[in-house]
DNA sequence: CAGGATCCGGGGCGATACTG
DNA sequence: CAGTATCGCCCCGGATCCTG
């Protein structure tokens, strides 16, 4: 916690595009999916456990990933085809973390809903400012 | 880890919008400046903080984690003005999450940066499909 | 089955100007 | 100092159609 200086960096720093592939939705939910299946998954696998993405995104945030060197994509020559993707090393410490989120999502729902509605009734309700 | 079942909602569930919320820079950014600083914070000097982060950023960022219960803003009704942020417990729990996928960035940037050029290489030189 | 290509609208986000 | 308001671009991401 406080063993890693843990600045803001310039916005030229490179750690920064770093951090910032985790600020995506999808990537968020596709990790924590091959995190918590724990074995390689299928495209359409992947697709099916991930209601609401499309396959534009699914692919789009696979490659990224791909690219980044959390997900490894192996694929079997085989007809029809079979491709599949499993966490690296790399790609576990990540997912380890959006699993993390996602609890931390799912412990504080309602009372972040609460809060949500709380704050837009007062919003709704705030006294006009001078008439 | 296998303790709590993390399985990706439906897209009508509730929980999505509060996962969601992490994913987006400037709320990482926003609550790892606060986590990271440990007490109360000024508008401007987040910004200071926040090398890129534009004022209307920082405001609506600053709004949706008021609006979530994450930070709390308190206001001195002094002249000039001195509004004050600060994480609520519940932002707290945030915040150490934000802190860990910093350091998650910081100790794998080479790696990634790594891994990407390594990418872009292979793609740039792959053989053509067939001439 | 695992994708590539394309069209397109909405909104995220930056820049600028103004205010209490 | 701590915002609000407005304009405008870009690009994210959804929908759809096509291919090896």
């Amino acid at each position: 916690m406080d063993t890693a200086p843990w600045t803001v960096p310039s916005v030229e720093c490179p750690s920064r595009t770093v951090l910032e592939v985790l600020a995506n939705k999808w990537v968020l939910y596709v990790l924590g999916a091959l995190q918590q299946h724990g074995e390689p998954m299928r495209f359409n696998q992947l697709g099916r456990t991930l209601p609401g993405i499309t396959q534009k995104m699914l692919t789009q945030t696979l490659r990224t990933l791909e690219r980044d060197g959390l997900v490894a994509r192996r694929v079997y020559p085989t007809v029809p085809p079979r491709v599949e993707y499993e966490l690296t090393s790399l790609g576990h410490k990540a997912g380890r973390l959006t699993v993390l989120i996602g609890e931390w999502a799912l412990a504080h729902v309602d009372q972040i809903l609460t809060a949500r509605t709380a704050f837009d009734h007062r919003a709704a309700t705030t006294p006009a400012p001078l008439s």
